[in-house]
Parts: structure tokens; C-alpha cells; sequence
DNA sequence: ATATATTTTTAGATAACTCTAAACTTTTAA
DNA sequence: TTAAAAGTTTAGAGTTATCTAAAAATATAT
């Protein structure tokens, strides 16, 4: 049993790759947990001597397939309980973060998988985030980024990469919600913004937008 | 803001009576809360410093308006996610207090107040506990213990006093679940046990089973 | 009413997690 | 290629919640 404190280190280390090849270090770690490097250190020694990461001093970590399963584990049920909040509880799309974070920590096996079936075994949290089975799979589709696309080319908006409740508040006015198909009238090369159609609406994004935007083709 | 740990002392004073005239002592608490006689004396200073109990050394504490208020809410939480387990994820009366201990720690005023609404305002938890509304009030009906009935007295099956999973799932097999119409037989004098119609059958039951069931006349 | 038993509190330690400040490594850039 | 900057770790300390053992207060029983 990892403690609620251990459980976000290795959701942080998760986060910012560390299920790859390349290490990730103690300051972003420190960053993204809200703490300092120092405390970092400390953890980091703990986790590894309980094999949930490999960790070589000065030079970061990765997660070893055992750290992996149990950072997997939480993020899945992390995304389950967002489609609770916001399919069952009536929440938006920018409020549940928070709340997610909490529950992502309870206990019990069981009680995900019910809830994973209550559900209907969604495949994509609100954000369109995919949620990994209860073996840790991906069930995968393709996005792009919408900044990469070219003119003329047609998708359906599927996910986000940023969670800020700024921009998903922004999406949801501009009529940019998940789901929603759209067509690519022009890509400025100039300020790499973009102009879409959305049925016969016409509306250009920021290029930060289209970078954070992602498309199914 | 309150810790886990603070949250689960008052849950425990407000269980053994703290809410009333009469003091809750040190080790009942300890013994709830499976600490030790020590670590409650140190808790019991800090709840009284946050005004939450009245604390006289070595005579025990009561529950202030604020520490009711709070203990009641964290009830209120543990019945609502309680009657979520069995009504949405169909776990059995016996298999959902453990969950809900976790569950009840949850932050969030409006999650709960949407669980609620969810949960169609349930007036009971699966075993027929009262679930507070949102300003702590208990709309409770009159519960008696089948113990206290006589003969040809009937009434249904409304809540138990004792919430042990052994004890839950005997009323299953025994088929005295909530909501059930009972009709008193006979009362032993003897030793205290009860014998029962449930429609066309009969069933006896003990002393012991008596005094937990409570039925609404 | 006083000795004994029970209950509660205090004293002193430990474990988990955090911090600041200082020391040490690695990277970067002249 | 070495001095400065950036990043990381260690040392030492604080907080919260826990414990055991000993001391103090209250209750009980002859």
C-alpha cells in the first residue's frame, strides 16, 4: 500500500514522462507536486527503495514497470471519476479537476470496476483524455494537433492538451467542445493562427489555441 | 479546514452520544478510533483549541454547535455515498461502509449537495440510518426495537443497530430486510426471542436479533 | 474513609512528510 | 577547459499524529 503522498509523486512522475526512456528531474517533479527539491530528494529515495523507480542521484528517474501499473492505476481512476462528475453530477468540463484529485486516492479495487461499468466503460474523460483499462491499456485513437493541420482538411475535435479551466471556459464559448466537427478554411502561416468552419460558422483561433486543440481526422 | 484525522475523532465523539449532555470519555474514543488512551488526550486538546468539543480534563468532552455541525456533516457524507454504492454500483448492504469511510473525506460541499440530488434525496442509508439535509437537520420517523413489540404488533423493517457485516448478512438469508412487513407472533418472555410472520412464514428469532432491528410501526 | 483499581494525562520518542540553508554535482558558456 | 550558473542532495529542524511508560486524578469497594 502506497500512502496518498506517494501516490502523487509517482502521478507527477508519470505526468511529466517518466514511463519513458528519458529521466525526469527533481525541480519539474518539485514544480508540478507543489513542493521543494529537497523533499523531492527524500521521496524519491523512498520510492525507489520500494522499487517504483529507477533512480540514479543527479541524474532523475523513470518509473520500473511495477511504478508504472500503480501511476496508470491512478490516473485511470482519476478519469473515471471525471465522467462521473460531469455525465452523472451534471458538472462542466472545468470544474472537476479538483475534486477528481481527491477521489482518484480511494481504495478499492472493486469500486472502479463498478463504476468503470456503471459508465459504460467510457474510453476517453471528459477532456478526451483516454482511460486505460483495469490492465493499464491505452485503447488509443490518433489526434493531432489542430495546429497541425493544412487547409481544407476535416476532423472532429477529441481531446485538449491543456486543462486550465481559462481555456476549456474559452472553448465552450467559442462553441469548441468535444465532439463538435470542424474544417480547416485557412492556416496563417504568418502568426499561426487559424481560421475554421464550424457547420457555416466561420471563427479563427490563436495559435496557442490550435496548438492545445486536438483533432480526429 | 479539518484533517482526515480530526474529521474521524469527531465522527467518533459525535457516535458515542458527544452531542448530547453527557460526556463521551478517553478510552471509549480510543477504542473507535483504535488509538490509543494518549493519542486522544493530545486530539482532544487540539479539537477543543479549534472550538470544536469542551474539553474538562479528566472529564471527558461534549461536542460544541461547530463540532456537531461538522460531525453531522461528515455523516451526512458517509450515508449519501453509502446509498450511492448500493442504489448506482450495486454493492450489498454488508460490503459498503468500508468505502464510504474513505469516501466521506471528500471535499467538496457541492459534490455532495449534487450527490444528493443525484440520489433523489434519499431520506435513509441502505440500512435505514437517517441522512442529515444539508443544514444538519434529521427528518427521522419512529423507530422501534422488534424487541419492544408484543404479540399481533406489526410494522416494517426499518433500520438496524448494529451494522457488522456477520449481522447484515444473516437478516439477507433470513429474509428480514429493510422494507419488509413483519407481524409479532409471540414475544418470549423466556429469553427475549421473537417469533415472526413474514407473510405466510414463520421465523425466530433471538434476543440478540431483536434488539437490533428496528421497526416503524 | 482510605486503600486499591481504573482512567486519564504527561513526558519523551518515533515515523512520515515538509522546509531552509549549505554543500556538492553537473551543465553551460566564455 | 575552467569559472559561473543551474540543478540536486545532505544536514538539521519543524509539524502532525502516533506510541509506551510513568505519573496523576478519579472511582470503587471494603
Amino acid at each position: 500500500m502506497n500512502s496518498f503522498t506517494e501516490e502523487n509523486y509517482l502521478k507527477a512522475i508519470y505526468h511529466l514522462g517518466g514511463a519513458g526512456n528519458i529521466a525526469v528531474n527533481t525541480n519539474s517533479i518539485a514544480e508540478l507536486t507543489n513542493t521543494k527539491a529537497a523533499s523531492v530528494t527524500d521521496m524519491l529515495k523512498k520510492l525507489a527503495d520500494k522499487g517504483l523507480i529507477n533512480y540514479i542521484k543527479y541524474q532523475g528517474v523513470t518509473l520500473t514497470e511495477k511504478g508504472k501499473g500503480t501511476a496508470i492505476n491512478i490516473v485511470r481512476k482519476h478519469r473515471l471519476w471525471e465522467v462521473f462528475l460531469v455525465e452523472k453530477l451534471g458538472f462542466k468540463w472545468d470544474e472537476v479537476h479538483d475534486i477528481a484529485e481527491e477521489l482518484e486516492h480511494i481504495n478499492s479495487e472493486q469500486l472502479i470496476d463498478r463504476l468503470d461499468t456503471f459508465l459504460g466503460n467510457p474510453k476517453a474523460d471528459p477532456h478526451g483524455d483516454p482511460i486505460p483499462d483495469r490492465d493499464g491499456i491505452f485503447h488509443k485513437k490518433e489526434l493531432i494537433k489542430l495546429a497541425d493541420l493544412i487547409a481544407k482538411q476535416e476532423g472532429k475535435i477529441s481531446g485538449v492538451n491543456e486543462h486550465s479551466a481559462a481555456f476549456l471556459q474559452y472553448l465552450e464559448k467559442a462553441g469548441l467542445t468535444l465532439g463538435t466537427t470542424i474544417v480547416v478554411k485557412e492556416a496563417l502561416e504568418y502568426d499561426g493562427s487559424v481560421n475554421l468552419l464550424i457547420g457555416k460558422k466561420e471563427i479563427t483561433v490563436s495559435s496557442k489555441v490550435a496548438k492545445n486543440l486536438l483533432i480526429q481526422l
